[in-house]
DNA sequence: GAGTGGTCTAGACCACACA
DNA sequence: GTGTGGTCTAGACCACTCT
């Protein structure tokens, strides 16, 4: 066969239009999910096209969360329909949680604590850790601080604390330079409370008055739990921005 | 040449040999942000690979947010280090946006509202719009609304209001349905806020309670603004969920 | 060993951007 | 027109999984 796209009633390319019929007919239960499709040599004699183009299909398959492939096995079908996946991408993790760089953490308390204490039982943290309190205020001493923090480092990784009790960076990053420890995934829980008497004396802002508190847990690369931090922002001067792009699909 | 990986101490494939030498190089500076890479031919001459091996190591690096294809042209440098990328996958954007499945908008006023007006431009919407003013309960008249809810829904599309003042799915999805516009992406901005007094009233709490205002901002395909959403919960009650998952790099 | 996906090649034509 | 990336083919060997 020679090259080119050649068929009728057709401005797309092969692989597209190969991907168009097995997303129709994984939707149409065709090919179950947690079975395998066929080949990528059979779906080729099907389709007529070349393994590689068969590929090209398959890839964007994988792409929308449909299949996943294994190596001597086969592609096996995961969804019925395509997932919607939005992406954050910021340049750091620390720009995503929006750290202006110029920001410093200043621990006020340092506490060793149990695993299995009510305290660590709350926030779902399994090991020991050291916890923090303190604030983050902008570099050079700034009037108010930016938020209250509450910061529960697993305890295997606890050396990450300096003793000045001052952090330019966050300790994730610290985690990352001394240990390894890449971050594979972050959760975040925001709500709004009434802040409480020692957050309002710590941020300067009346009792009682509006704030938002974002909990954020990092897990490592074997999902480890490294690092939970509570930020306590006073309403006034502070919002979250995220911007999710939808992924291709 | 024959196939397969003869390379002396390699035990990866030729493509990710080739991406590594490449990242490193962009990260040395031999190819400046803004530049262009050099052909797909030259490259494959270079590292004695065919152009398809090629291409596959580009994609890599296009995947890494290193560069960026442009027909015609060629790959463009686009930034010295891989970004940090994190994602949000979900079923569908109505469940990222913790829309229950039961639940319900009901619209109490409707406005048309003129591009321009203090109103829009104090949202950046550019369009005329159509606000309506409301809240968003659990089904089956349950006690307290969930939300109240501000919603701005570009004038073009205004006809996916119905005449119910109810909605039992979110206006953005409608418009796909009515016009194909797909969500591209979607802007959030949340902060803490003092409740006003019709938001206490309407979500039976106590006058200056705490509350969660959440901003969102839908794009349909040419970045054009869709609809705007403003929710504001109960502090009590509710909190926002989100789980990032790095992304390969 | 048999069968699957993973990688690779050489060569080809098409679609797009720019001069 | 010239040159770039986009798509495609036929054929090959490698690496992995299962029997």
């Amino acid at each position: 066969m020679a090259s080119g796209n050649n068929d009728i009633a057709s401005k797309q390319p092969r692989y597209a239009r190969v991907a168009n019929v097995l997303v129709r007919e994984i939707k149409g239960g065709r090919f179950p999910v947690g079975g395998l499709l066929p080949t990528e040599a059979q779906l080729g004699e099907r389709f007529n096209v070349s393994r590689v183009t068969v590929r090209e299909a398959l890839r964007r398959l994988e792409e929308m969360g449909l299949i996943s492939k294994v190596h001597g096995i086969g592609s096996r079908v995961e969804a019925q329909e395509a997932r919607d996946s939005y992406s954050v991408s910021v340049d750091s993790a620390a720009e995503m949680m929006q750290y202006a760089s110029e920001t410093e953490f200043i621990a006020w308390s340092r506490a060793d604590i149990q695993a299995g204490s009510a305290e660590l039982a709350a926030l779902d943290i399994p090991t020991d850790a050291v916890k923090l309190i303190g604030v983050r205020t902008g570099l050079e001493g700034q009037k108010a601080p930016l938020s209250y923090c509450e910061i529960f480092i697993n305890s295997a990784y606890s050396s990450v604390i300096d003793e000045e009790n001052r952090a330019r960076e966050p300790y994730y990053r610290s985690m990352a330079r001394l240990y390894g420890q890449r971050i594979s995934g972050i959760g975040q829980e925001i709500s709004a409370i009434r802040l409480a008497p020692h957050h309002a004396k710590a941020l300067g802002q009346a009792p009682d008055a509006p704030g938002l508190k974002i909990i954020r847990r990092f897990y490592g690369e074997d999902r480890e739990l490294l690092e939970v931090t509570i930020n306590v922002h006073p309403a006034e001067n502070f919002s979250l921005r995220l911007f999710l792009n939808k992924n291709d699909v």
